[in-house]
DNA sequence: CTAAATCCTTTACGCGCGTAAATTTTTGAT
DNA sequence: ATCAAAAATTTACGCGCGTAAAGGATTTAG
């Protein structure tokens, strides 16, 4: 390993003895070149280290090898977690991902999205804000960016929507709920700023109904990112006011669920199912986190894998110049059954 | 604003009326021009979207306006966290942060690197993995690009070093924990990613020395991020084995206290300070999830704001040119005084 | 072994912009 | 109005690589 540094594809192509069109062939697609050739280049990279400069490649490329990944907060652990298999998936199909966040803020939506087409990305994996989103602004991003809507739907938005069956989630815990205990109440923000939330109310009251049973939906003030916090604040003012009709509530989130259980705490309510325990309390996510509540959460699981995958495979069949008609996927979830419902 | 689409500085520089070099240092900087010059080419600009192709443009600069920011982990809230407030005052700056994760892997950090040194960055922000990090490779990307360690020291590596002051940390909450109650016990793993770990666990014994108490180390087993389950194990082990000597447990960390917490919750043992509480847990770090455990955590926290402000103003005063030594910051934290101790 | 097909080489141009040098215009103070 | 300083313009080259065209070399098929 010598490790002579080369300055540009010139020098490189006249050290491994091919001319420089082929070693650019190669590094486009090395198996494009014959076995004999490719072996020579490889021998040459591992005696010198040389890599193309990348800013004069994408300048000479139309699609950059640039995959953007966008994500509304980065600080919740579950879109961290999402964002992390993404990123994976992506490596392994020779892209590079670029992660952005929009820190909860639409104006920085609009921004991340400014910046990401000009770096002119191959394609973009895109979980909006929701509701808080600048919708000409996605629009015209998609219109100029292959991008594919992940996590938060947008009715026909970019190439198509991978994401959560947010019924089946809300629809099967709620099963479970009701097999197992009193028939839970619902317990959400007035004002999500996440349009899953409306899917799983509604869900929720479809799934009462059908269960025979009447609904309770409980839902608290509170604006922004700060979930626990208005979970924590909106489970006070619910428990004092004995607003919750039933033992048993049903969160819209982890994040809400997690702070409903501080505020049983610090009402000295125990929360479990056992005989002992005052009140249920179940989730919705899967959030990293919720294993390690006190007492446990009990929550429906994001399919990870499976939303990444299915999400991913869909955005490069795009980029290979698939044309398919928008369409939904909703993966469903898995129930996570602990000791706090 | 018709917004016609200009291809080049060439076009655009024809539809402002200023020469393409003029216009080309307007985009460097554009108090560089007189203001006349610059309300036209501003006039233009607002009539017209165009941005500067930032591939041309980095081409032909030894610095491009990248920064980089590496964390071990971004799917710890703790490094989401501080990543944000990084990036935050990146931009403010003029600068284009782009985030990376290690993803607690040392091969991927090694891979991190050699992608971000063909990004050809004007600095870097890197927070180690630690322990296992491949320090050959550290050593040789501080080398080629101006990186700033945070987080977690690695002696004279890059240009300085910012972090918070873990001697502080666990000297002063230890300071509280026996004033209000009996002396702590020091909760760790046995074999810590982090060599901050390392520092805290000395400081507790130096402390409680000072203190004139005995100090008692409880390491437990375990590798890798997966913290709060090590946590949980290695407190039921301790517990199950009476390995806690006093009924007050200072964690080397707050992932670790939460993971404790749970063992806790899981044997029937009642956190806090009040008469009727078996075991006081407190935890280090100020981790965003610790307000909402039950009981919420005491803990210690990392002045966010005031790391990324000197990390960053370090990181910026040497890109401009300034040659300081090596030199080492450690900042305060602030204890969280809440109910678990 | 010959012909066809494949792969490589040479040559050349262009991408969009930074930047230097020489020249012209504008500015602001006298 | 005069003149030096400041700023803009013109001209020109280079960055590192993609890519096209034409011809030569090598491989594969028959």
């Amino acid at each position: 390993m010598t490790k002579t540094k080369i300055r540009n594809m010139e020098e490189f192509a006249a050290i491994s003895g091919i001319s420089r069109p082929t070693v650019s062939k190669y590094f486009n697609d090395p198996s494009s070149v014959r076995p004999k050739t490719r072996e020579r280049i490889e021998a040459a990279l591992r005696e010198h280290t040389y890599r193309p400069n990348i800013y004069a490649v994408n300048q000479n490329r139309k699609l950059t090898k640039t995959i953007g990944i966008v994500v509304p907060l980065l600080v919740d652990p579950y879109f961290a977690e999402i964002a992390r298999t993404l990123e994976e998936r992506c490596i392994r199909a020779g892209y590079r991902p670029t992660l952005f966040s929009a820190h909860g803020s639409a104006a920085h939506e609009a921004e991340v999205l400014d910046n990401l087409r000009a770096l002119k990305p191959a394609g973009v994996l895109l979980a909006p804000l929701g509701r808080t989103s600048d919708r000409a602004a996605l629009e015209a991003f998609c219109r100029d960016v292959p991008t594919l809507i992940f996590d938060s739907s947008v009715d026909e938005l970019g190439l198509a929507f991978v994401g959560s069956d947010n019924v089946q989630f809300t629809t099967h815990i709620a099963d479970y709920l009701c097999r197992t205990g009193e028939p839970p109440c619902f317990f959400e923000m007035k004002t999500p700023a996440n349009p899953n939330a409306h899917r799983r109310r509604q869900a929720y009251i479809n799934a009462m109904e059908s269960f025979g049973h009447t609904s309770h939906v409980v839902s608290v003030d509170g604006e922004g990112w700060g979930i626990e916090e208005i979970g924590r604040l909106g489970g006070h003012d619910a428990l004092a006011r004995g607003r919750f009709a039933t033992n048993t509530v049903l969160c819209s989130n982890d994040r809400l669920a997690i702070g409903l259980l501080t505020a049983c705490y610090e009402r000295g309510l125990r929360v479990g199912r056992g005989p002992d325990d005052a009140i249920r309390v179940a989730g919705q996510d899967g959030h990293p986190h919720s294993r390690f509540t006190c007492p446990p959460l009990t929550t429906i699981s994001h399919d990870y894998d499976t939303v990444s995958a299915t999400a991913v495979s869909a955005l490069f069949r795009a980029i290979e110049g698939s044309v398919e008609p928008w369409k939904s996927t909703r993966i469903e979830g898995k129930l996570l059954m602990r000791d706090s419902a």
